[in-house]
DNA sequence: ATTCTAACA
DNA sequence: TGTTAGAA
């Protein structure tokens, strides 16, 4: 499986999001009504955030402490994808656990133990 | 114990 | 944005 297909799996509970991101509840609710992330939803209607969702949320933390408001974080991630969308796309390719290993690294990086969240990763890091 | 929606002294 | 009530 691809580095980008993992990066959408539901993943994480609201709880854990807050303490990943520092946001409150309220905020990243709020954020979802402006279409900022779209986590997905258990059959009970709770959230399950996905990496890609997390990582928004992180944008979004920065470019608030940076002083900017909801409409310029909208216009930060137009920009965002505006430049995307001018450059190359990669060509896809299979990623091994050991290489999303090394990229689970890098993302949860300068944060204390992050073993309280093995279990929900051990579903990020598995699947062929 | 957590999370969800809706509402606002 | 915070907080709270009532339900799931």
């Amino acid at each position: 499986m691809e580095l980008e297909d993992r990066r959408q799996l539901p993943l994480f509970s609201i709880g854990t999001v807050q303490k990943l991101t520092g946001l409150s509840a309220r905020q990243i609710r709020y954020y979802e009504e402006h279409d900022l992330i779209h986590p997905a939803r258990t059959a009970g209607k709770q959230r399950q955030f996905s990496f890609a969702d997390v990582e928004r949320l992180m944008l979004i933390r920065q470019w608030l402490d940076e002083g900017h408001n909801m409409a310029g974080v909208k216009r930060n991630f137009a920009e965002q994808e505006r430049k995307q969308k001018t450059s190359k796309s990669m060509p896809k390719q299979d990623v091994s656990d050991a290489e999303v290993y090394k990229w689970l690294e890098r993302e949860l990086i300068d944060r204390q133990g992050y073993g309280e969240f093995q279990g929900d990763l051990s579903r990020f890091y598995r699947n062929r």
